[in-house]
DNA sequence: AGGATGACAGTGT
DNA sequence: AACACTGCCATCC
């Protein structure tokens, strides 16, 4: 039990896997509006923390999770980097040079500024 | 207790 | 556009 915050760290993990869990295919979301969404202003670093500790049997969609510049956030060459990009790929995501290609549509009425979609 | 680390972000140059 | 620096938050020596 926690005597000190009401929400303990692994409650807001399922408050961040319950987020990234909600990415629509062939969109992606920057760690820091994943956080947003679920309620944690700032904790961008702590959204990284929740998908590297997420069980397998969630199956959630972490590659839709990118940097807030688009950019993949695994080393280039590494292997996750590779598997990401082909993920993203497989759903209409245009990649080059490692980054999420925005997609340049006047409108976005879903999510924020920072969910980008297909290319249009 | 204090410093280093990381699937980050914002700002400045 | 690429880098460097600083701020953030939790975890691990």
């Amino acid at each position: 039990m926690n005597h000190q915050s009401s929400q303990t760290t692994e409650d807001r993990f399922r408050c961040i896997w319950r987020v990234v869990a909600t990415i629509p295919a062939g969109h992606v979301m920057s760690y820091g509006a994943v956080a947003r969404r679920a309620g944690l202003v700032r904790a961008s670093r702590l959204v990284s923390k929740a998908l590297r500790a997420a069980p397998d049997e969630l199956e959630l969609p972490w590659h839709r999770v990118v940097r807030a510049d688009g950019r993949i956030a695994f080393p280039a060459g590494s292997r996750l980097h590779r598997l990401q990009i082909r993920r993203l790929t497989a759903e209409g995501v245009r990649v080059e040079k490692g980054r999420v290609v925005p997609a340049s549509r006047p409108d976005d009425p879903d999510l924020d500024k920072l969910l980008w979609g297909p290319r249009s």
